[in-house]
DNA sequence: AAGCAACGCAACCGCAGAAGC
DNA sequence: TGCTTCTGCGGTTGCGTTGCT
């Protein structure tokens, strides 16, 4: 039987994208709002296939999206995540307001993983590289908090304290997370599953009276990027995408 | 200046689970 | 209930950039 191909692969562009590209995404999920992605390339005008656009829209094209490295507070929840979640990347990205999976994977094991290394921390069983057969029955968490005093410290600020007591994530890694963090307020915070406030509706309207409604009402300084775009180079497909949702007015009145 | 190696990031691949029928 | 389709996730790869010799 099989299962079928997310696209066929005949004309299928691979590779990194264009600007042109990009624009086309980004046209059609402001105007459509995210929708059946397998049809987006079609409905889009667009040769990739629809994971590839998933993954472009949700990796880099998200307005929502942090650009540059991640600062010291991000870099130390993600270890302290992982050190509970283990490779759950996407379940860490989730607790990193404006930071990818992808990102956050790829900073894990560009920078992150070799720091660890250097302090002399194993960075899949967060334990000492000498010790990490000593003592498997302790738990991960029990272990982290030892190993990682120097990552939980001073200047940690989601480090995790003495009184804070975690579930071992590998012992029940599917116990609730909110569980996990119950005693630390801030980061019980960042483990609610209802939404922070950087969760960003991407249900845009459709209509032309919402897509008014949108643009004038749910511009958020988070979009900002969408006028400074310098990070991420949006002056290479120009602002003409955006001007018809009002942007450009928004912009026109600072 | 050229060649090479290491690094970092974007993108791809394949699988698993969810959802729909 | 089982099958199909779709989406999301994690691992991996490819390639451009940077630094070193």
């Amino acid at each position: 039987m099989g299962r079928q191909p997310c696209c066929d692969k005949l004309g299928v562009k691979k590779g990194p994208w264009t600007a042109e590209e990009d624009k086309k995404l980004i046209n059609f999920i402001l105007t459509n709002g995210q929708c059946c992605w397998r049809a987006v390339p079609k409905l889009a005008g667009l040769r990739r296939c629809g994971k590839s656009c998933r993954l472009r829209w949700t990796n880099y094209l998200r307005p929502d999206l942090k650009r540059g490295l991640l600062n010291q507070p991000e870099e130390q929840l993600v270890i302290d995540l992982h050190a509970r979640l283990g490779n759950r990347w996407s379940k860490i990205a989730s607790k990193l307001p404006g930071r990818t999976d992808n990102e956050i994977k790829n900073h894990w094991n560009t920078h992150i993983k070799k720091k660890l290394i250097k302090m002399g921390i194993d960075p899949v069983t967060h334990q000492p590289l000498n010790n990490v057969e000593k003592d498997p029955k302790k738990s991960q968490s029990e272990q982290t908090e030892e190993k990682h005093p120097q990552l939980l410290a001073a200047d940690a600020p989601f480090a995790s304290s003495k009184e804070t007591s975690y579930s071992p994530a590998d012992q029940n890694s599917s116990s609730d997370d909110n569980n996990l963090y119950e005693n630390d307020p801030l980061i019980s915070c960042l483990f609610r599953d209802d939404p922070l406030m950087m969760d960003f509706p991407w249900e845009f309207p459709s209509s032309e009276e919402g897509l008014a409604t949108f643009s004038a009402s749910s511009w958020d300084p988070s979009c900002q990027w969408l006028l400074d775009c310098q990070d991420f180079g949006v002056h290479d497909f120009g602002f003409e995408c955006f001007n018809d949702f009002g942007v450009g007015a928004n912009r026109e009145r600072e």
